[in-house]
DNA sequence: CTGAAAGCGCTTACAG
DNA sequence: CTGAAAGCGCTTACAG
């Protein structure tokens, strides 16, 4: 029923070997090519990938597999790295772990029976840790987190030095009291607080870090049950934007106008940041530049597989808004 | 190099035929499928998908064609879709078309060549007209926004009546000059915008609408040259999360309070838009709901294929906030 | 329940 | 440049 490449070699008198280069980059003189494309019109014929990629053993298909789809900063980086495979003629599987290593498994091994030519992943901490460097079929470019020194290329943000710009700005606008709420899954969220608890340290701060879920819900919890401690901090940085979502409604539960009586800063430059009254300041990713790097270091792996490991480290951009003023 | 289903079957002292009844569900004694389940972890095996795929002619794959990933509302109906296809053992493709005719060509073409066991679509309405039943090797079922009546099943909003709540609370609320930013390329937006000229017409309102590209920039620039005008309207309606987020950057950018110069409404109800002060009231869409239902209609379609074609409208919920308030 | 054999729809050495 | 033939890695009638 369905129309096959025997069909399309029938009607246009040719062999299916024929078909195949005229479809492909083989060479097939002008006029067999022409008399194929008519008969592939007449036909109606489409090729069967599944046929295609176990015959020629390259699936053409890189696995992108992302840490929560619902964060913007996840869609954003997708889609670069979308655009990236596409023009160069691959496409992607992508995936979503939510965090959970158990996922985080189940996808992996979903690339390995999909035979994928590589895989981009935002992986959590404990995956990270435990993925050693060759263990899979492929080679893996981490992205937005990074894992042992030289096991995985990567690219991710100079997180510590993001936090630091963000505690730098607070303390310059009179605050001392500064916390921070980061996540609990990620290597990144660690280098985040580190480097927000290196920056209090020189500013002969304490600091005052506290862990959640990183997400809004979690976040909204935590700075909840924190803004309602005696001693709150007078001024919060979170560690993503889904978590600065929460913070903002746990402000609002508890009416503490920011930033007359909270100063709020964090990650993730999204639209709605913007739109708040007053601007929420936050370290802008370059996430197009990270999926296109993340795409670049595997194109790299893939045409030189013994090359040594590469991490590239982008710095962020700090931008201020009214939620950090001078109270 | 690969380890392949033989060299499972021959570590298992067995046929290939049994190593593949033992991985799948055919009948297979307790004490062989043992053996195999041993010789799979001895020796690693991961069935090669494409060569399954092929052979049983079952893709066990259905494809997700969105028309902007950017849209939260979509990336929610798309989890919804996921859980749902996975949890009956299918994997999801997701495309995503920015709203363009020739990419929702090209991978409709793709789906073909994937051999998709069925395809989730969100058309624009040129391709909706266009698309003839049958004249795709896989049932589809069109979700956010429909075709001509009886072409495909498919699941959408009470768009009509969502619009006319919109118009009746803001004529409540005391707004005459009511005006309205749909969408240019959805049958969904023409909908809203035909229920709101009918419900201004009820009250003995002139409407007046204006279309542009569902996207936050092309609404704010609409709004922005709408609200400049002398007789702009006091209250706008928008189609969608997009092109409600355009019309706050309009108003902010015309120094406009909302809602003391301008009230606002629009549709989905996404998180920021209860952060504001005051908040968007908006149409809330069951996109949850919407992502289930469609797997079912697919579902449904795949078992009977004959079966009379199914339009669920499902209605939308009205999210009251301050931004309509009395002015 | 089990195995030998055919074949899914392509691509690609191998000859010519 | 072109074709006949082999084979990618599985699954599934067909026998037994």
């Amino acid at each position: 029923m369905s129309v096959g490449i025997r069909d399309v070699a029938r009607a246009a008198g040719v062999s299916t070997a024929t078909v195949s280069r005229a479809l492909g980059r083989g060479p097939v003189s002008d006029a067999l090519r022409e008399q194929v494309e008519a008969a592939v019109r007449a036909t109606g014929y489409r090729p069967n990938l599944s046929a295609r990629r176990l015959r020629s053993q390259a699936t053409q298909t890189i696995g992108l597999i992302v840490a929560d789809i619902r964060n913007p900063f996840f869609t954003a980086v997708s889609r670069a790295v979308e655009d990236a495979a596409y023009q160069a003629g691959m496409r992607v599987i992508l995936c979503n772990t939510d965090e959970d290593a158990e996922r985080e498994a189940l996808y992996l091994r979903l690339m390995q029976e999909e035979r994928v030519t590589g895989v981009i992943f935002a992986p959590t901490r404990a995956t990270a840790q435990a993925m050693r460097a060759g263990s899979l079929d492929f080679p893996v470019v981490l992205i937005d987190r990074s894992g042992p020194p030289g096991a995985h290329d990567s690219v991710v943000l100079d997180n510590a030095a993001a936090s630091a710009a963000l505690v730098d700005h607070l303390v310059a606008q009179g605050y001392a009291r500064i916390g921070g709420v980061f996540g609990s899954t990620s290597s990144t969220a660690q280098e985040r607080r580190a480097g927000y608890e290196a920056a209090m340290g020189r500013h002969g701060l304490e600091p005052a870090a506290r862990a959640c879920a990183p997400n809004a819900l979690a976040a909204e919890a935590e700075a909840g049950r924190w803004l309602a401690e005696d001693g709150r901090p007078e001024a919060l940085i979170l560690s993503n934007g889904l978590m600065l979502m929460g913070a903002v409604r746990a402000a609002r539960t508890l009416a503490l106008p920011i930033p007359g009586a909270l100063a709020l800063a964090g990650f993730d430059n999204e639209p709605w940041t913007e739109l708040l009254d007053p601007g929420l300041t936050v370290i802008e990713q370059p996430v197009a530049e990270i999926g296109a790097q993340a795409m670049s270091l595997l194109f790299d792996r893939l045409k030189s597989p013994d090359q040594p490991v590469r991490k590239v480290v982008l710095s962020g951009r700090t931008v201020l808004r009214g939620s950090t003023r001078k109270p």
